[in-house]
RNA sequence: GCCGGAGUGGCGGAAUUGGUAGACGCGUGCGACUCAAAAUCGCAUGUCUUCGGGCGUGUGGGUUCAAGUCCCACCUCCGGCACCA
């Protein structure tokens, strides 16, 4: 292929060669006249060998720094190597090399590699992390941030790789797995040193809205973020008096061969009118012994049961329930006990007798009991003896033994909150301990829980707990007691580890509810949306009810009227607000309240406000985020600039010793142990600088560190006294573009933006912000469309291509494989990469067509191109441009020529693309001693462009049926007579009227007709 | 499930504000040059067609003289978050 055109191999080692002498893209900090440009690629990891996926990240945004230098500006275009990081550790294990001998011969090769692309880095500016020149600033840094509380340590939950040996941040880990190795992740607890990311949540959020990047990019920052506004809730716990039940002779269960086993019954609780007294059987030698107790019949609730027992029993005849308790107890006669040891179900209602009206009762009740009124004290008495138990529990008031507060997004919901969730790993679950009645329960389900990992316990979504029995939470707005339990679907460290369970209006709380029979209560009533009830109402539960209201109608909009409808239905049947059984559902829609006594018809977000401050809670902001742990327990990387003295306590080595040398006498096997720590070296040393008994720090800083701060030691690589001189600094940051890979959204963009904040907190910067421009590049797959691997052997070697087709084409095709400012994955085709080679040579080939004078037509064709390009470039749509450039040559060499002149201006356009192939010309046969990539920009001459007229099509209702030229000053009236004159036009309009003409200069004309 | 983004020929993709859908490149077919092949050049290339035209930008509706583009509903794919309270 060489031997016809151009010899790309030639001329690119050339050029590469005369740019290096006569450095080309040496970078000053300041140029006069001229605008600084600072475009960045995320430096390389030296793994010793370039890939496609290189070129594109280097290559592609190198077309555009060099297109900016074009245009004037003072252009900073820097490469160096993120250097730190396993791989070296892992190569240097299997083949027993040096970790520091591997990575510098690696990217002394790469960077061969790298100036093979005809990239136009500045290499005197270049950079590795590993080395001690640039790591001591990173030491620098850890030092600062540590005297200003930025960074501290901590012994916590971390995220252990068994296959790495080492701690990996929270972002690090990808569902459960290592994001490195891919191997499962397993938490220990273990110390680290911690970034406190935390305190710049709001701002990494905030600050997003000023930056023009993609809003993918910011959304992805934000969820990471994860911030949300909420209420904390407090809940008083208080010890719960469950008794077993006693009943007397009175009982219907008691009587000889009823069927005592699996019998719901009641326990009625009667309430004195006016008095705070009881009504108590009286049985006989005692003086009373218990309240009323019935058996509930098939198809009657608890509630009417009572009524019923009270008006047959007592002869009163209007009670009025206070109180039915959904919590059945399983009693133990006191008497049966001893003869049978049967039991039976009971639930407990409390009712009140709203006057002492009475009739007599039967001569067979009075036989069996008749009733005392006794005071609240001394029934209170009686059921707290040991042998008395009642399910009734005595209200006293002075029994809060703990507050829990409870985070929620839906403080609206709170009068719905029948329940209270802990995670199991909540501190009130140990120190409540010894109230707890069922703790054998309890801890069979604590064990079952820790054997559980974090991923198995986010996968099933099957939900189970355990109640705390003896303990009960107080529903600060209803001031009702609800039961507590612990689920390992409450997440420890999200918001409190606690949950108000809101059934109704919680899709979770409805799952675990329904298991566990715990009451529902519906206190929102939803909203319809800004179309009316065009969505689903129900997101789950046992909503039979509802399907069955649309089980006629075809799935939509009558489907969905008809739910709202069975809902509404339904909640003008229940008046309380709990939702009946095989009727209970969750709706999480927000609305108006109902059901919620002072809040009801204020709007979910009024409520969730007014109902906070009336419970004494507050609004509260939690985030998702955690502080970034950045301790590894490998070799290969930033030593913690930290000592511990005799007693452990740590203390900063002081900058005077820095930087902190990572020490070579060491073995780097990984065994779950910091290999620093078996360095005698680092041991002599610090016993030496700091006294007898003192020990360093033996953990390496994430890779992590390393980046997040590189941009700056571009701007002043030399520096001995800081990172990077002020003015250095200042001439330059922030990064006017910055071109990177989608992975690294939420890790080292989010952690080099969290560095810069904490650097300005520190005054050591001026700006908040390290990037203004952000662009995610795509990904280049296989011939075949997968992703490139070795074991699919659909890997491209660019080398291998750069030798057939040259570095020029190899640029060029990566650009035009695909919008390179939307992320999308393009794949590679051998065949795209000829058809580039062919269009290089069309216009190494056009060369031999320069003519003295060319057509005008050329002429505004070339104007016009320069217009595209630019525009193109600028917004980083190196496709079309280069499209734009094949049609100008394809149509220069269909005029027959173009002019010297004209061909400089096309040789420039094309420059940034080309920048061997078009140096050789431009200093050749062009004639010019100087590089073309210092040229300046073409820039359109406007007057030059032919645009007097323009063939537009013309419809007829809608569909284009004939085309017109017309001219830019042609009036409608004489364009009009031209169209309907036509005879493409004629043919559709005969014998029809003419409705409507319209007609949009330069782009449409259509008739109506009919 | 929620939040982003995207669905256009055989393929990558183009159409910047609603105005001739398929630019450009690849592939394919035919032709020229050649003893032949490669390379190069030229022409054609959404689809159906009774050669009048019909149909076409994920699906179904709608707005408009005009819709890939705007509105409503849905489907699929990609990315982020996810038992997140």
């Amino acid at each position: 292929m060489n031997n016809k055109g151009f010899d790309a191999q030639k001329i690119e080692k050339k050029w590469q060669d005369w740019w290096r002498e006569n450095q080309t893209y040496r970078t000053e900090n300041q140029v006069a006249g001229k605008e600084n440009f600072y475009a960045l690629s995320e430096f390389a990891y030296p793994s010793g060998n370039l890939h496609v996926g290189h070129w594109y990240a280097f290559a592609v945004p190198d077309i555009y720094a060099r297109f900016k230098r074009m245009q004037g500006y003072n252009v900073l275009y820097p490469m160096g190597f993120d250097a730190f990081g396993l791989p070296a550790e892992n190569a240097a294990i299997k083949r027993d090399l040096d970790p520091n001998k591997w990575t510098y011969e690696n990217m002394d090769y790469m960077k061969k590699q790298l100036t093979s692309m005809g990239a136009s880095f500045d290499w005197s500016r270049t950079l590795a992390t590993c080395d001690p020149s640039y790591y001591r600033w990173t030491q620098w840094m850890f030092a600062r941030f540590f005297e200003n509380g930025l960074v501290y340590r901590d012994v916590t939950k971390v995220n252990w790789c068994e296959h790495d040996k080492t701690i990996l941040a929270n972002e690090q880990v990808v569902a459960g797995a290592c994001e490195r190795c891919g191997n499962q992740v397993i938490q220990k607890d273990m110390p680290q040193w911690m970034m406190k990311i935390t305190d710049f949540a709001d701002a990494l959020v905030d600050d997003l809205e000023k930056l023009p990047w993609d809003d993918s990019i910011k959304q992805a920052q934000r969820e990471w973020v994860g911030r949300k506004e909420g209420s904390l809730i407090p809940f008083t716990i208080r010890e719960t008096e469950t008794y077993d039940v006693n009943t007397g002779p009175g009982d219907d269960a008691f009587r000889e061969g009823q069927p005592i086993v699996e019998r719901d019954n009641v326990v009625v609780i009667i309430e004195h009118p006016d008095k705070d007294e009881f009504l108590c059987a009286k049985w006989k030698q005692v003086d009373w012994q218990g309240f009323v107790t019935g058996g509930i019949d098939e198809g009657k609730t608890p509630e009417e049961t009572a009524l019923e027992e009270v008006r047959e029993e007592t002869g009163y005849q209007n009670p009025e329930i206070v109180q039915a308790y959904d919590r059945s107890s399983h009693g133990l006669f006191w008497h049966v006990v001893k003869e049978q040891n049967r039991k039976a179900n009971y639930r407990i209602v409390h009712v009140k007798l709203k006057d002492l009206e009475r009739e007599e009762s039967s001569a067979e009740e009075q036989a069996i009991a008749e009733f005392v009124w006794v005071p609240r004290a001394e029934v209170n008495d009686f059921l707290k003896r040991e042998d008395m138990r009642y399910p009734w529990r005595v209200v006293s008031g002075e029994d809060t033994l703990d507050q829990v507060q409870v985070f929620t997004t839906r403080a609206d919901t709170l009068f719905g909150a029948t329940y209270l969730v802990l995670a199991p790993e909540h501190t009130l679950v140990t120190s409540l301990k010894n109230r707890i009645a069922n703790s054998d329960e309890l801890d069979a389900y604590l064990t079952e829980v820790s054997k559980k990992s974090d991923l198995d316990r986010q996968q099933s979504k099957e939900k189970n707990g355990v109640e705390l029995k003896g303990v009960e939470a107080v529903n600060p707005a209803t001031g009702q007691p609800i039961p507590i339990w612990i689920g390992d679907y409450v997440l420890p460290n999200v918001g409190t580890g606690a949950v108000m369970a809101v059934p109704a209006h919680d899709e979770r709380d409805c799952e675990f509810a329904l298991k566990y029979d715990l009451p529902f209560r519906f206190v929102v009533l939803p909203s319809a949306g800004p179309v009316g009830n065009s969505r689903q109402l129900i997101t789950t539960g046992e909503n039979a009810f509802i399907l069955s209201a649309g089980a006629t109608e075809e799935k939509g909009q009558s489907q969905i009227n008809a739910e709202w409808n069975a809902m509404y239905d339904l909640l003008g049947e229940c008046a309380d607000g709990y939702l009946p059984k095989g009727k209970r559902f969750s709706c999480t829609f927000e609305g108006k309240l109902i059901n919620s006594p002072d809040f009801n018809t204020q709007t979910s977000e009024d409520a969730r406000r007014n109902i906070t401050d009336v419970v004494s809670g507050a609004l509260t902001t939690t985030y998702r985020i955690r502080d970034w742990g950045i301790s590894r327990q490998r070799y290969w990387g930033c030593p913690i600039p930290v000592v511990y003295d005799p007693e452990g306590t740590p203390h900063l080595v002081p900058d005077e010793h820095l930087p902190w040398l990572l020490p070579e006498d060491v073995d780097h096997t990984p065994d779950g142990t910091a290999p620093l720590a078996r360095s005698e070296e680092l041991k002599k040393r610090t016993e030496e600088i700091f006294g007898k008994g003192w020990t360093p720090e033996v953990d390496t800083m994430d890779t992590f560190v390393d980046s997040s701060w590189y941009f700056y030691r571009y701007l002043d690589n030399q520096n001995e006294d800081v990172f990077a001189s002020k003015e250095a600094i200042d001439a330059w940051m922030p990064v006017s573009m910055y071109f990177g890979g989608a992975e690294h959204t939420t890790m080292h963009l989010l952690y080099s933006r969290f560095w810069v904040k904490a650097l300005y907190r520190l005054g050591l910067v001026s700006h908040d912000e390290p990037y203004q421009g952000r662009l995610n590049r795509g990904l280049i797959l296989g011939p075949d469309g997968n992703k490139m691997s070795k074991s699919k052997g659909n890997v491209i070697d660019p080398d291998e291509v750069v030798s057939h087709v040259g570095a020029d084409t190899v640029r060029m095709y990566l650009a035009f494989i695909g919008p390179f400012n939307e992320p999308g994955s393009y794949p590679w085709d051998p065949n795209g990469v000829v058809g580039i080679r062919r269009f290089l040579e069309r216009f190494w080939r056009l060369s031999e067509h320069i003519v003295d004078t060319e057509s005008d037509q050329v002429t505004s064709a070339l104007h016009k191109t320069i217009l595209k390009v630019t525009d193109d470039i600028d917004r980083l749509k190196l496709n079309t441009a280069i499209s734009t450039l094949m049609i100008f040559v394809n149509d220069a060499e269909k005029a027959g020529g173009i002019s010297k002149n004209s061909y400089e201006i096309l040789a420039r356009l094309i420059a940034p693309f080309a920048p061997h192939l078009v140096e050789e010309w431009w200093q050749t046969a062009g004639g010019y001693d100087t590089s073309v990539h210092l040229a300046d920009w073409p820039v359109a001459d406007t007057s030059l462009i032919m645009n007097e007229s323009t063939t537009i099509g013309i419809q007829i209702n809608g569909k284009v049926r004939a085309e017109i030229i017309v001219s830019d000053d042609e009036d409608e009236d004489t364009l009009r007579d031209r169209v309907m004159a036509l005879p493409e036009v004629v043919k559709w309009t005969e014998g029809k009227e003419v409705k409507k003409f319209i007609y949009i200069p330069g782009k449409a004309i259509s008739l109506v007709i009919v």
